[in-house]
DNA sequence: GCGTTCATGTAAATGGTTACATGATTCC
DNA sequence: GGAATCATGTAACCATTTACATGAACGC
């Protein structure tokens, strides 16, 4: 059902066709909100003119198809926002997954992997910022945006407090464990027979 | 493949039954990580004992059977965490999604629900203040648990930091839009002219 | 004895991924 | 003319959800 209201707020923002769709995707939703690619996105496009929630507006080179939404669609959308909230929030994160088992590691292998997550956070955190930046020059200049934006900064938000997150677990596995973090393996003494 | 790990990863804590692993699953993996239900898990656990990746450790009342992990489990695991964490990261929370779809609606239907989701936040940060709390007494008193702990402080943060993207938002939203939000709540105060 | 919780499973349907497939257009 | 990109689709497979199904044990 998510893909549906996912592809409506996309149109909701301008219309566009499948691929295009699948490139805004990939930028804007698919690290924090949603997934999906193509061979998932046509077919659903094609239900949702079916169902008469968008419309086919125009037909380009190459086959090219570009969507608008219907203002049953815009109705659509508005219902589901304002009263899907309330049951459960399943989530599925690979990522988190990983850092969630990382207490099942050896302190040192979990320390190891603490670091580069911090450092990928770090990264990631750099490379937002950018973005962010990009984003309000371009506001400065008149442009109304507002999706890409909440996006942005719900990302950094998230990016920063998981940063934040993963030095404090770093902290605790390094305190827990205490031993040689100088090597990275030669681990003798803990043979306590 | 990642509900394979999830599973080995609540084994290598301790050894449980299907029943008990999908209560686990409730409380610790669902809202930020992995979310299955017990009719995934029951065939996953299955699989898991065919590749001797886990075993039945014991035959209770009612065929509860409890699995404990192996050591080419607890290997395969350590395997899987310490190497696949290269790849994109695709993410699915439909909460998320509608918070960045709420941007489409018109001014007052959006800070509506920021409203409510700025509310909830604070709620489930109280909530999860409190859990804290309790593992923090737990630990005073000796026990060494890990897991729990770093998942509660991970919550913690990334719903503070969902709070604090949550007000920030509505503040930007009720600028682009001042005019009537007098009546509906009781906020008079706020054109600070 | 009756209701609740414990406990495990299977089947059908839906949702999602990966692989296969095709061809037009653009840029060089 | 050849490579890259644009553009759409289908099919087979795997993952996930929802619904159906059963029965033992426990608390009262």
């Amino acid at each position: 059902m998510s893909l549906k209201y996912a592809l409506l707020g996309l149109l909701a923002e301008r219309p566009d066709s499948g691929y295009a769709l699948t490139q805004r995707f990939e930028q804007s939703l698919q690290k924090y909100a949603w997934h999906a690619n193509h061979s998932q996105i046509y077919p659903e496009l094609a239900k949702l003119a079916a169902d008469n929630l968008a419309t086919v507006v125009e037909e380009g080179a190459r086959g090219r198809r570009t969507y608008a939404i219907t203002d049953a669609g815009r109705e659509a959308l508005r219902e589901w926002l304002l009263t899907s909230g309330a049951g459960p929030r399943r989530v599925r994160n690979e990522a988190v997954l990983r850092t969630f088992l990382l207490s099942t590691l050896e302190p040192d292998d979990a320390a190891q992997l603490l670091r580069r997550y911090v450092d990928r956070a770090a990264q990631d955190l750099a490379e937002l910022r950018a973005v962010v930046a990009d984003l309000d020059a371009a506001e400065e200049a008149g442009e109304p945006q507002r999706f890409g934006r909440f996006a942005a900064e719900f990302g950094l938000r998230q990016y920063a407090a998981f940063h934040d997150w993963a030095r404090w677990a770093l902290a605790r596995v390094e305190s827990a464990a205490p031993r040689q973090q100088s090597r990275e393996q030669g681990r003798e003494q803990d043979l306590q027979e």
